[in-house]
RNA sequence: GGACCCGUAGCUCAGCUGGAUAGAGCGCUGCCCUCCGAAGGCAGAGGUCGUACGUUCGAAUCGUAUCGGGUCCGCCA
């Protein structure tokens, strides 16, 4: 059901072995980098190769003239796939070495008839052969709502995750939920200075490293209800403030309001349609030992220790002073300083526990791992990919995707991220506004490692300009034109396997072909950008199909007989809905990777 | 001072893991609706891919150096 490329290239390393066999090729030469793409240019044919010039080093020879002996190699043989038919196809070879293939029409016509078949299965991919992926991201810490930053990070993760089950990988979508340390703390006292003023206390300003958010004053009053007064005392916060309470509350209000805010944070996820297949908890992590026990591994390797840290170079900390801690052997693994695992109160360090974490990964199988983080990480990114290649030899690969910032505008105005009255903070906010598909399509349409600039105006625009629109409206002009058929040809079976059997041969126009031959690279599409984890690919991909699609729908303007629907000619009406659903077909199954409903009218 | 990311058309950005004459949208210029598919269409101008060396059949892509912008920089997660 095939990816045409790829049935290529299996026909080309025939052709090569076809020719080590009659003693042309050296045997067991290294294929890798032998590749089967579109040229460029359309004039340079349907396909081309670089066998020739990847193996002329290897076999001694000219590429040239190696090229025309693996082009009449493949001459010798034929598509036998059944879904081309017998259709044929020529070689030839051009200036430094290249092997340029033009098919007949009938291959691609049969690549149509594939995807009709397939539906939104098209483009599913079996190059993971069900190898485990695991996929973190979000990871936001349970402080409080998500911001639009996460919101790209959770999009960008789960359509990664989306993207790489379509090839074929055993995905799982996983959150980190950081619960343990002083963030959870502070939280926790936040929370109480609330649940105080409940009761009418009169706290004034918060200290700096309090969260002083609206939302925990919900929370504190879930508090209340479930617990009545039982933690109120008169005027505490000024002890809590100086940080000399007795806390006996601290505890039960630490799990009390990490649970609400997860609570939070899965609502703004489901506002965004995501979900997730584990949830893991640092604090759990930590009660279970183990740190203790990751760093045993790397303590067997040697490579934990106690030492003096070189002071920063630059800038120093207010209160830096030269001081022994345990340290991991960072730089043997390329970073520039070893790393420490214990703060100064002998508490682990959050890397400590994200070492613990990532073994913890690793061994339920993950030997694959990606990491979705906020840019602001990104000086991390080297010390984690230190201990993961420490803790499993080698034998686990972490993909860290950094997410560069987001920037909100209005009509090219920026919108301040404060908290000022009728100004977006939270991600809830931005998505209510704008929708679940818009916002999950626009963070798609950037590179995760290009900064971002999200413009509510230009976003919701109806126009050509915008990408969600462009890329919806063709779905939804093939599903108009899908019911203009209905009615037009009553009674007629339009279903999908009906169009599948339709004379595609009547496909004859340079437009109509372009387009196929674009639906035709859909599976390529899907397996570069898994195996690359840029689901970015997919947007630009669509834009394109959509762009290809508008532009045949506009000849038939001034071209009557180019139009989808030809009133007194069935066969040939069929053949273009034929088409029109691969086009839809295409197009629906690229959202669904990113999560995005396909219109069906605008 | 160091690390990471970015630098491609006036602007916003792609560029399929090293391929052929570097692309798209917007903007700009010029054409195209007395009527049916103009929330449009066609054509054109616009580039030393930040700069300089290097690697090789071949570099926007890989390496080194350098310049500019962003992010981060023991005891924050």
């Amino acid at each position: 059901m095939g990816d045409i490329f790829g049935d290529f290239r299996r026909l080309v390393l025939a052709a090569l072995s076809d020719l080590a066999a009659a003693g042309t090729l050296p045997a067991g030469v290294d294929i890798a980098r032998i590749a089967v793409e579109p040229p460029r240019d359309p004039s340079h044919g349907d396909l081309s190769t670089n066998a020739a010039m990847v193996l002329a080093g290897q076999a001694r020879q000219n590429p040239l003239q190696l090229a025309e002996e693996i082009a009449a190699a493949l001459a010798g043989r034929e598509l036998i796939t059944a879904d081309y038919r017998g259709s044929g196809f020529t070689a030839e070879v051009a200036r430094p070495g290249f092997i340029n293939i033009r098919l007949e029409p009938a291959a691609w016509h049969a690549q149509l008839r594939a995807a009709l078949q397939a539906g939104t299965a098209y483009g599913d991919s079996d190059i993971g052969c069900g190898r485990r992926v695991n996929v973190e991201f979000v990871s936001a810490n349970p402080t409080g709502p998500m911001h639009v930053g996460h919101g790209r990070g959770a999009v960008v993760g789960d359509a990664l995750a989306a993207l790489l089950m379509k090839a074929g990988f055993a995905v799982e979508r996983e959150y980190y939920i950081n619960d343990a340390g002083a963030q959870v703390d502070a939280l926790a006292r936040s929370l109480y200075v609330r649940y105080l003023e409940l009761f009418g206390d009169d706290v004034g300003d918060y200290p700096k490293d309090f969260y002083p958010g609206d939302y925990l004053i919900d929370t504190a009053r879930k508090l209340k209800e479930r617990d009545g007064d039982k933690w109120y005392r008169k005027n505490e916060h000024i002890k809590v403030f100086k940080g000399i309470s007795d806390e006996t509350w601290l505890q039960p209000l630490q799990e009390f309001a990490v649970a609400e805010m997860m609570a939070l944070i899965r609502d703004d996820l489901a506002a965004l349609g995501i979900s997730f297949d584990r949830f893991s908890s640092e604090k759990a992590l930590v009660e279970a030992g183990a740190i203790d026990k990751a760093l045993d591994v790397l303590d067997e390797r040697g490579l934990v220790y106690t030492g003096v840290l070189e002071p920063p170079k630059g800038k120093l900390p207010d209160d830096w002073e030269p001081r022994p801690q345990l340290l991991f052997r960072a730089t043997q693994f390329g970073d520039e300083v070893d790393r420490p695992l214990k703060k100064s109160d002998d508490s682990w360090t959050y890397f400590a526990a994200d070492i613990a974490y990532h073994l913890d990964k690793y061994r339920r199988g993950g030997d694959t791992m990606i990491d979705v983080w906020g840019a602001d990480h990104g000086g991390y990114v080297k010390r984690v990919n230190a201990a993961v290649q420490a803790l499993t030899n080698g034998a686990a690969s972490l993909d860290v995707k950094l997410c560069q910032l987001v920037s909100l505008f209005d009509n090219g105005q920026p919108v301040r991220m404060s908290k000022r009255a009728g100004t977006f903070v939270t991600l809830r906010e931005v998505v209510d506004e704008v929708g679940k598909d818009v916002f999950r399509f626009i963070m798609l349409t950037r590179r995760n490692d290009q900064a971002l600039d999200f413009d509510f105006a230009k976003v919701t625009e109806q126009s050509k300009d915008n990408p969600v629109f462009y890329v919806q409206y063709a779905h939804a002009r093939a599903a108009s034109v899908m019911r203009h058929a209905a009615e037009e040809f009553a009674g007629a079976d339009l279903s999908d396997a009906a169009l599948a059997g339709a004379n595609l041969a009547l496909l004859s126009d340079p437009a109509e072909l372009a387009l196929i031959r674009l639906l035709a690279g859909w599976p390529r599409l899907v397996e570069s950008a898994a195996e690359a984890h840029e689901p970015h690919r997919l947007a630009f991909y669509l834009q394109e199909v959509a762009a290809q699609f508008h532009l045949l729908w506009t000849k038939g303007r001034d071209e009557a007989q180019l139009r989808f629907i030809i009133s007194g000619d069935p066969g040939l009406t069929v053949a273009r809905l034929a088409l029109v659903r691969g086009v839809a077909t295409v197009v629906a199954s690229g959202l669904a990777v990113f999560g995005v409903t396909p219109a069906e009218e605008m």
